[in-house]
DNA sequence: TCTTGTTAGTTACAAAATCAACTGTTAGCA
DNA sequence: TGCTAACAGTTGATTTTGTAACTAACAAGA
């Protein structure tokens, strides 16, 4: 019998986080993308400019993390289905603010209330203290690789 | 001034689950990507023979979640590479028992040792506790929508 | 044995992500 | 001013993924 290796790719936090962040998209993409024809770049740039407003591709980037070309396109389609607008800034023409239309702010509201009560099922699995503990890992990790964090 | 939102983005699990795996990936994919020219799923495949030994395809499929497509492509690249030979089964001629030639091996091993170390690191980030509550909620996590978890 | 249904794995085509090169604009500075 | 470098955003080419349809093999019952 060969020998069994003894490295757990379970436990390996690279792939189980990947697993869990799989998993746990699944279901919520399975609204946005029927129920919007959404594309998960899409669903996240309408989510930057529900929360925090008016702001521009280059800041959605810098917050979210995604490459530009990637909300670039996404910026498009949500423009073709009416759901933004943009306008190009005064002072610095190179940018442009990008803005919710009414149909954008009403899709975001809708996503928003889905998203919260899928959050509130997923975390329901877990005590308080578990949450807590889970959220701060996630969110160093998360961190992984940039000034501030480790590996760079 | 336009009301702020509430809807915290970065307490959103799907999302931020995403960002913690795409950020701590990022180290790990250098590696291989750049030492091996592998890709996830090659990688991937590789572990799965490195650590249990010999299967076919499909168990792969099973115990890595991955679609059939992405393993086929990973297998062809992977035997292209002479990382792995494969034998059509006696029993069942549809399948095919996949096993790691010695380059292969040699690879596995080293691209382990990168794994655990790594993995460590990220891990002293974290007490001990913490990473047992981690650990734990992230494989419930990736359970989501399957038999036995929510969602389904 | 024939039919029907299922399974393992591959392939073809469409959708999407990645990477590099591009346009237009601003900024710094000689 | 005129030159160069940097930056915001877009586009096109290539790579990778996802979806469906496919082949070949097995299984089970009429």
């Amino acid at each position: 019998m060969p020998k069994k290796d003894d490295f757990d790719l379970q436990e390996f936090l690279p792939y189980l986080l990947n697993q869990a962040a799989e998993a746990s998209s699944m279901a919520f993409q399975k609204i946005y993308k029927s129920r919007y024809g959404m594309l998960r770049t899409e669903w996240r740039v309408l989510f930057h400019l529900g929360i925090y407003g008016r702001m521009t591709a280059n800041e959605i980037g810098r917050r979210s993390n995604m490459h530009k070309t990637k909300i670039s396109r996404a910026v498009a389609k949500l423009e073709e289905r009416r759901f933004l607008t943009r306008e190009r800034s005064a002072g610095d023409r190179r940018q442009e603010m990008l803005e919710l239309t009414q149909a954008g702010r009403t899709a975001y509201r809708e996503l928003r209330e889905v998203a919260m009560a899928y959050d509130d099922e997923l975390a329901a699995q877990f005590s308080p203290q578990e949450q807590r503990v889970l959220r701060a890992a996630l969110k160093k990790l998360a961190q992984t690789g940039r000034a501030g964090g480790p590996y760079l």
